[in-house]
RNA sequence: GGUUGGGUAGCUUAACUGGUAGAGCAGCGGGUUUAUAACCCGUAACGACAGAUAAUCGGCUGAUGCGAGUUCGAGUCUCGCCCCAACUACCA
């Protein structure tokens, strides 16, 4: 062991400062902190000033909570982007955005505050907004900059920045403009005590006891209807549809009766009527009914019927026949009562019928002045009037109890109603916007390829886009409308920019303290103020013109816009319809979707499943970096599956690519690119081979950063790591790196390879792990940038050609693979231990022979055997082997018998040849007091 | 209920227009101590079965969520089913 030392002096033994261990978790927030020191964001825009554009456009996360795992996929995904098209030669400027209006903050603030207009009034509320939004961001923002994103974090775009909020109210102005804007009514969720709408977050489902009543519709026109049904009937009973209700105060608004198109009704007699049932509920209606005796006349299709007269039970009043696909059999009698004032599903097919959104309730829950018959009733303590006026009028079939699941407010637990109120909307078809849509999206790049699919389905089929909300919190629809006639001002356009300019100043405040005589003058007596704001979708789908088309280092239309798929639904589609409204053009060029993250079973995460992975847990335990790979290493395009192993995995995957680097770095202890490194010509032809490896693996790297791929990156390399370099290349040039001679030929050759792939594979990897690459950049010798991030993809020396090309190191590498299978029968005896205790022979056809002849003494570091020696195939004996993979070769492996070198370890013949180093073979003697090997071959 | 996707080894992923299911990691078994909180070599594909052999191996069967179909041949195409996810609707 001693002597050993001696000889160990003189071995050029991996040496480096770059710590084995990475331990993210505390090294990750010096970095950050030295990033954002330096401003290394702004240094990047200067750098890239000047390249062509790379324009991705953020999507606001809402500012409410702390982030999740999947805002960590979404914007470590983003980050990838960026840096890796910045390496590609970009300016990717990274501008990143926060939603800022909407119910989930005034609910919170309401928690604090009170309600607005109650406990506080609204300025104070909308201040108290304000501020618990602005540290919200402030949250999200500090982990999302832990995760290593890099962007303009000084500078983000807010929803509710005053510029922000100006720029919204001058989008809504030139979507009126182009003839978007329509005012129409709306069945909203409806609280009578609250006297207000509620958000679908306010709505709770709990039981209630309704009446249902079957109530007969008469025939206006009965012959009509025999002739349908082919039914001959000789008596004059009357014809009548029968529908069933849960809610029959909502009788006198009905406007038409809905049937199935392709179900089966039946014309049934019975004692005094002919009812028409759906075929496959009339056995049980009749049952309900107390009818024992019945006769089917004739059936029909649904849609034979429609546009049928039918009789409302107590209004002076013929209603239509419409057909819908929302009809089901599942209860009732298969045909619908509708009333479009008072349900979604009557109000959408009463917009294709053009029926009457009739809604004779008022705000309190009373039938208003002027209602026939019910005229101050509450709705619901009119249900027992209805049923006593079907009653009379003999059009109540049957009446009885029924507990069923129903919508209450969630603040006073009481039932609430559908109860149509003036709202706005972009209009989808009056001036041609659904088409103009569809076309945009066609134009545009979805990736995967299905998001066309799937938004255009919801093109085609999305009703008109409601955009006003009876709230606090929100940008104001600032419009002036005329107090009779409703009609928005005709000076609107000039006005819209008026109110803007004021809420540049001061904020949405300008609009509701505004005082219309301030704009309108003498006018103002004859208009209002709308007090209704915008749908947060309006916001955050405005960004195209609120932060693209506002910022200089930006482009319109965005290169791409990148979400997660429940997006298509939202921002994808709001900033489409938004942009196509004003701009007659998608607001991006791509569209790229992933998926949502999933525990290993892919089931999504829950807090009552116990299955929740907080980004916030990984960075402080296993690093970002490890977060940031697991992304990269997913084909996020579907569910992601995220748990303990998978992160453990992760973890693995890291360690190597770490160790795989800081081996390389180790190994050019003392090397100077600019002094030592050589020409491509004097390498040895294996390092060049690696070199040539590492540059073809570069384009595939490359154009899977361009595919947006990542999880080919990160496959690529870790395979190289682990097999390119850990099994092969590393493992060969160990002997070459510590035995020769510090300056030789062999050992600087290997260096120039280690640093021509440090400094590509550090970029490669620079996007991914970007923590760990800024690392390993301080030390890589050689001068540098202060940043990986200044660089581009690292430009390889050119090629030469080489006899030595890609497929011969192949036929070698299955040539050492048969080599090490042999070996390993040898350890398994305990024959040999390292593959340096073994001498092979080969056996090998004239080709096989012919090829590996080209490595002369160099076979044997290749194989890590000490003697490797040629021969011919015929002359093979009888105990070699023949590979099984390798055509024309037997093998031959036997322990060697030499003594081993002590410096090098290979068992060599002439150790203590000489007798001033008697345990040492000739090749280290003229390494240690010669004039060092010659390792140059070929 | 509807729309759009998805389900390949313990994990992450490959497989062009149908043509031998391919890697890496993990696991298991060894080795090295000159990458040592590291590295190398070998092995290996649900579960199960029977035979031969015991150094070497050959065969059957099964195998891309399940089951059919088309085909000489299916992870890939068709149909049905199960499960998962996003969106959407409904409960009159």
């Amino acid at each position: 062991m001693s002597k050993q030392n001696i000889y160990k002096d003189t071995l050029n033994l991996p040496k480096t400062k770059f710590p084995m261990k990475a331990n993210l978790a505390q090294r990750e927030p010096n970095m950050l902190k030295q990033w954002e020191d330096s401003g290394i964001y702004r240094k990047l825009r200067d750098q890239a000033a000047g390249r062509p554009k790379f324009i991705l456009h953020d999507g606001p996360p809402y500012a409410n909570g702390d982030i999740h795992i999947g805002h960590a996929v979404n914007k470590i995904l983003k980050d990838i982007i960026i840096k890796s098209q910045t390496l590609g030669g970009y300016d990717a400027p990274y501008i990143p955005g926060w939603d800022c209006h909407g119910l989930p903050i005034e609910l919170n603030v309401e928690k604090k505050l009170g309600k607005a207009g109650v406990k506080v009034d609204e300025k104070t509320f909308r201040n108290g907004c304000r501020e618990y939004a602005a540290r919200q961001v402030a949250g999200q923002k500090a982990d999302f900059k832990r995760l290593g994103v890099m962007a303009d974090w000084d500078n983000p775009y807010l929803t509710m920045n005053y510029d922000f909020e100006a720029n919204i109210i001058r989008t809504l102005g030139q979507i009126i403009d182009k003839g978007h804007l329509h005012k129409g009514s709306k069945p909203v969720h409806w609280c009578t005590d609250c006297g207000s709408a509620l958000a679908e977050a306010e709505v709770e489902y709990e039981d209630k006891t309704s009446p249902a009543v079957d109530v007969r519709f008469k025939a206006v026109d009965r012959q009509a209807i025999l002739d349908i049904f082919s039914a001959a009937n000789g008596s004059d009973k009357p014809v009548n549809a029968v529908i069933w209700t849960t809610t029959p105060w909502t009788l006198p608004a009905n406007q038409a009766v809905a049937l199935h198109p392709d179900f089966d009704y039946v014309l049934v007699e019975t004692d005094q009527e002919l009812l028409i049932l759906a075929e496959e509920l009339y056995p049980s209606a009749l049952q309900r009914y107390g009818v024992e005796q019945s006769q089917i006349l004739g059936r029909c299709k649904g849609s034979q019927l429609e546009n049928q007269l039918l009789q409302h039970p107590f209004y002076n009043r013929q209603v239509p026949v419409i057909l819908g696909d929302h009809v089901t059999v599942d209860s009732g009698t298969g045909a619908v009562h509708t009333a479009p004032g008072h349900g979604q599903e009557d109000y959408v097919v009463g917009m294709k019928y053009d029926l009457e959104v009739d809604n004779p309730v008022a705000a309190n829950g009373c039938f208003v002045t002027g209602t026939p018959l019910f005229e101050g009733q509450h709705v619901f303590k009119a249900n027992p009037l209805v049923l006593e006026v079907l009653q009379q009028k003999g059009a109540l079939l049957h009446h009885q109890d029924l507990l069923h699941s129903y919508p209450h407010c969630w603040r006073h637990k009481t039932p609430i109603i559908f109860r149509a109120t003036p709202q706005w909307f972009i209009s989808m078809d009056q001036n041609g916007l659904r088409q103009l849509a569809i076309d945009a999206a066609e134009h545009t790049t979805w990736l995967p390829d299905w998001g066309q699919a799937r938004i255009e389905g919801m093109l085609e089929n999305r009703p008109d886009w409601c955009i006003s909300r009876q709230r606090t919190w929100g940008v104001p629809i600032a419009l002036f409308v005329h107090n009779e006639t409703q009609a928005l001002h005709p000076d609107t356009q000039d006005l819209i920019e008026k109110v803007a300019q004021k809420v540049e100043q001061a904020g949405i405040d300008a609009w509701f303290e505004l005082q219309p005589a301030e704009l309108l003058g003498d006018d103002a007596q004859n208009y209002s103020k709308v007090t209704d704001t915008l749908d947060v979708w309006f916001d955050s789908g405005v960004t195209h013109a609120c932060v693209i088309k506002q910022r200089d280092e930006l482009q319109f239309p965005a290169d791409l816009y990148l979400e997660g798929s429940d997006q298509h639904r939202g921002w994808f589609q709001s900033s489409l319809l938004s942009s196509v409204a004003v701009n007659d053009m998608a607001p991006y060029k791509e569209v790229l979707t992933h998926g949502f993250v999933v525990d290993a079973q892919g089931k999504k995460m829950s807090k009552s499943r116990g299955n929740v992975v907080a980004p916030q847990k990984i960075m402080k335990t296993l690093g970002a970096d490890i977060l940031r790979l697991w992304v990269s290493s997913t084909d996020y395009t579907g569910e992601v599956s995220v748990s303990d192993e998978i992160l453990k995995r992760t973890a693995d995957a890291y360690r190597r690519i770490r160790n795989t680097a800081r081996f390389m770095l180790a190994n050019m202890d003392g090397f100077e690119p600019q002094q030592n490194s050589l020409e491509v010509a004097d390498m040895l032809p294996l390092d060049r081979w690696i070199v040539v490896k590492a540059e073809f693996l570069q384009q595939e790297i490359i154009g899977a950063y361009e595919q947006y791929d990542f999880h080919q990156v990160y496959q690529k390399v870790h395979n190289f790591c682990a097999m390119d370099l850990g099994a092969f290349y590393l493992d060969v040039i160990k002997d070459r790196q510590y035995t020769t001679q510090v300056d030789s030929i062999a050992r600087r050759s290997a260096q120039t390879a280690l640093y021509h792939i440090a400094e590509a594979m550090t970029r490669w990897i620079a996007p991914i792990l970007s923590f760990t690459a800024e690392e390993l950049w301080g030390f890589i010798p050689g001068k540098r940038d202060e940043s990986v991030f200044f660089d581009s993809w690292y430009a390889f020396p050119p090629e030469i050609q080489d006899e030595m090309d890609d497929a011969y190191w192949q036929k070698v590498l299955a040539v050492r693979v048969a080599c090490s299978k042999e070996m390993e029968k040898l350890r398994v005896d305990k024959t040999i231990g390292s593959s340096l205790d073994a001498e092979v022979d080969l056996y090998c056809d004239d080709e096989l022979r012919a090829l590996l002849e080209k490595l002369q003494d160099e076979l044997r570091f290749v194989l890590i055997t000490s003697y490797a020696r040629l021969h011919k195939l015929s002359d093979r004996p009888a105990d070699a082997v023949d590979a099984d993979d390798v055509n024309g070769l037997a093998i031959q492996v036997k322990a060697s018998e030499h003594n081993k070198c002590v410096r090098c370890w290979h068992h060599r013949e002439d150790v203590g040849s000489d007798s001033e180093h008697p345990e040492l073979c000739g090749r280290c003697i003229a390494n240690v007091s010669g004039q060092g090997e010659v390792r140059h071959y070929v």
